[in-house]
DNA sequence: TAAATCAATCGAAAATTTCGATTATAAAAT
DNA sequence: ATTTTATAATCGAAATTTTCGATTGATTTA
């Protein structure tokens, strides 16, 4: 069993196709073959079926392939804290966030690479139920994302600032001076809605559920900066967390009124992780840059 | 980085010379030399200061020492736990025991032995201070000693029986039939005591030395069967845990007075760890046979 | 001063990893 | 029903890595 096994193995399991992984990998499928093997000889046991030429784990290969994970991770761990050791300032830090918290992201990631110009940053965007699968997985370090800090004992999760769920207007809007609104009444207007994948739209279907308001979504769109465009127009209104707007100066965001309608924008990171600096530095600027969000 | 390299160094390190680091690996020292420069290499950090061809740990390789062993155990892991899948009641189980529970162990494995003929056995005799680094070097699975069952937050520890600290004299002996001894009377016989290095030779020390007595010590040996011997022959008396003398039967055990004189027997178990089947299987067998020391 | 110890180095041998081409099998497309 | 496509295994050769044995040089010990 060598550490370059184990990585072949991972992606070959991620991908259940030898050919893809190792293009992926950068070797010829016959040696992935060849190492895979290997691997499953070392370890006098069988990780993947191989039915006619397809492969599917088998139930060993399904337990080994969080172990392989784990150990992979536990070597890296270990350069990381050399690099850390020697106050390097560098290294990659995988930052998992959901579009809701972009803007925050964008403004933090700014400056985080002004001052630390030699760490290497990479950004995945996915529901919070992808990024809670990813920071099991190793494969993101922290994650952002609207979410309750209860029921995850495995995570540290740190509340950056509270979020409520607003009616998106332009200020021209007959609504813009409201100082709130309520949720039957919203389902009047023309509205640009995030789509389904959007945490913040689960939320917002959950609570008119609740309520039995029915919804005729007109217009559902992938991207927070398309709808804020929409409603820029005057056209169309959108419901998002109110500090999503940022910097559409022309709009107004009016507070939903109920329960249930305010939610914690959070950092959490894997409790059983080492905290790399890096990692540390970036949840440093991430809390300073979220104040400006907490005070409104 | 590769786990072969890890293993090479974790060695290396731990002799602090690499012709007999070497050796203990199977390789010669040429290769042992290119491989840690290999890993220095990929690591981008010294691990070892050469010192005019003496080696000896950088802070960095201090560090990575523990990384290395967390990293090769957590490969291990991986292997046991897909023989435990198998139902395979095979591997290898290393127990780290105190002299004082010898008795208890020996009866234990026999049975473990003939039970699962196929997990390997190893034990590795030291004192509870040797033991618990070495449950934290990953180089025992567990370790059973006399110890309290507080203040190790990350061993899981299982009371097996309680212990009295004892006089042990021949049946012969005129004190053989008290039921119990002041601490203050004891020094006044010939009285050979084990060695400091056994933790029970700590405990009357620091009892001792609480009540201010002093202690002539005319004999000290290292094994607890020599001490038996010596008080078999009614020249010698001894001062060990009562469950010690079990198949002397011309001997009796005839416990100390006062405070702290009990002692629990425990079995330990890092928290951290994967409980392998050989090991849970192997703890209560233990906890069966401790049923007869728990009645006496 | 001589002998012993020890890690680095070097070139060659051995082992392993990787590659490219081919084969075999099943699924998908025609 | 037949052909095409996709895929993993296999095989021999090439490339690379690992290991070895011998030597060197520097230091400590006798």
């Amino acid at each position: 069993m060598e550490l370059r096994q184990l990585k072949y193995f991972v992606r070959a399991a991620e991908l259940l196709n030898f050919t893809q992984a190792a293009e992926d990998l950068f070797i010829t499928q016959s040696t992935l073959s060849h190492q895979i093997k290997e691997l499953e000889n070392s370890l006098d046991t069988l990780l993947f079926d191989r039915i006619a030429k397809r492969v599917r784990l088998t139930e060993a290969g399904e337990v080994m392939l969080q172990y392989a994970r784990k150990t992979i991770h536990q070597a890296e761990e270990s350069r990381q804290v050399l690099l850390d050791l020697n106050n390097m300032k560098s290294g990659k830090i995988i930052i998992g966030s959901t579009y809701g918290l972009q803007e925050l992201l964008m403004e933090s990631i700014v400056e985080y690479n002004e001052k630390y110009p030699d760490i290497e940053i990479q950004i995945i965007y996915g529901s919070t139920t992808d990024l809670l699968q990813k920071i099991l997985d190793y494969k993101i370090d922290c994650m952002l994302s609207f979410m309750s800090e209860l029921g995850h004992n495995e995570l540290m999760i740190n509340k950056l600032f509270s979020a409520h769920l607003s009616l998106i207007v332009h200020q021209s809007h007959s609504w813009a001076k409201l100082k709130k609104v309520a949720l039957e009444k919203v389902t009047a207007l023309p509205l640009a809605l995030p789509s389904q994948s959007y945490s913040i739209r689960n939320l917002l279907d959950k609570l008119l559920d609740d309520k039995g308001i029915p919804l005729h979504t007109k217009m559902e769109i992938n991207d927070i900066h398309s709808l804020l465009q929409l409603a820029n127009t005057n056209k169309w209104s959108t419901i998002l967390m109110h500090t999503s707007l940022f910097d559409f100066k022309e709009l107004k965001a009016i507070p939903l009124e109920g329960k249930n309608t305010v939610r914690e924008a959070t950092i959490a990171i894997s409790k059983g992780i080492y905290h790399k600096k890096s990692l540390v530095l970036f949840q440093e600027i991430l809390l300073k840059k979220s104040e400006v969000y907490r005070n409104e």
